[in-house]
DNA sequence: CGAAGGGGGCTAATGCCATTAGCTTTTGGG
DNA sequence: CCCAAAAGCTAATGGCATTAGCCCCCTTCG
């Protein structure tokens, strides 16, 4: 008689995870799930409610994976080196996950299920820039500018839609220096 | 007898962009646009190879569509002004049509029927910047960049990602005017 | 004027996928 | 040991893309 498969919420997103990194967002589906995981396809949903909400937990640990990255970057760093590493580690956690990034949820914070894994994302870089002693609404701005800034990259970096790879960690280096140039002349 | 559709490549790609507008991209779908085009939905195969094909078809409507604004945007200004001018006509576009900016297609250069349409909206971008003089690499960077910042804010404006509405237009200001500071820095 | 042929539309059929209903088996606590 | 809930399963439904094969109108050429 064969074990029964265990599953539990959590290997199922695993299984999603690895499915996203190796077909992209598409290739997301719970009938491929349900294959990785040794199950039939109809089972996954004693541990899942949807497709859609799988795709939100798939968000929820992306968040989490990159906020435990960025705070480890941050960590004992402060100022310009603290905004640089986590600009770094931004870039390379694209970088190594790719078609992962196409599932990060853009507005984790309209989403229930999401809100917290958000708000943690965001309050890290909040906590970046607190250095800066920059005041109330210039805190937002700047928050935002960084987004805008390793969002807009890494997007069109893990979408292949710089034409030629050539030069790319000098243009992200640059991006860098701008944002803490300006980041300067505010504070 | 009823007079027939008198479809064209085109009209599907019309009813197909007005899907998007009112349904997001998810919502384009061949059976939604054989219903709005009045047409059983395998007659759609006469127009448009596959669901991929049409997809493509959108794409290039929206690069073109965005060269057109910006062009016009662009026209007879040159420097900071011209700059200006280009980064609000691509936040106006994206805010005009939400939806649509998820359908834009990031890597135009690698697909084959939206490559002379993604070349051209790239070359509007290094026309704005011609007059900074920049040398070539630089001239590559700071349009790579100039896609950044402005793509990054769409791309998350659009999506709902900034948590309150609240300020956007100063944090594109701001965005514009470190931009604008760190291209005069170069020239 | 008339006929051929191709463009453009249609129906039927296939296969994949998500989702639901209802049944069965396992398993852990009493 | 027992039994109820948890976790699987099969069968069925409905949406969608895609393919095959048919038919009719319109244009063009003889």
């Amino acid at each position: 008689m064969v074990v029964r498969a265990r599953l539990t919420t959590a290997k199922v997103v695993d299984a999603a995870l690895e499915l996203v990194d190796e077909q992209g967002v598409e290739g997301l589906t719970l009938a491929a799930v349900a294959a990785r995981t040794g199950v039939a396809t109809p089972s996954l949903y004693k541990h899942v409610a949807s497709l859609a909400e799988l795709r939100g937990h798939v968000g929820v640990r992306l968040l989490e994976e990159m906020t435990g990255r960025f705070t480890d970057a941050v960590l004992g760093r402060s100022g310009d080196e603290a905004v640089e590493a986590l600009m770094h580690a931004y870039r390379a956690y694209v970088r190594q996950h790719p078609k992962r990034y196409a599932a990060m949820p853009m507005d984790p914070l309209h989403d229930e299920l999401q809100q917290a894994a958000g708000t943690k994302l965001i309050e890290v870089m909040l906590a970046t820039l607190r250095g800066y002693g920059l005041e109330g609404s210039q805190a937002i701005h700047a928050t935002r500018q960084l987004r805008v800034i390793v969002h807009g990259f890494a997007s069109i970096e893990s979408s292949g839609g710089f034409g030629l790879p050539e030069g790319l960690d000098d243009t992200y280096d640059q991006l860098i220096r701008m944002y803490l140039t300006d980041l300067r002349g505010q504070s």
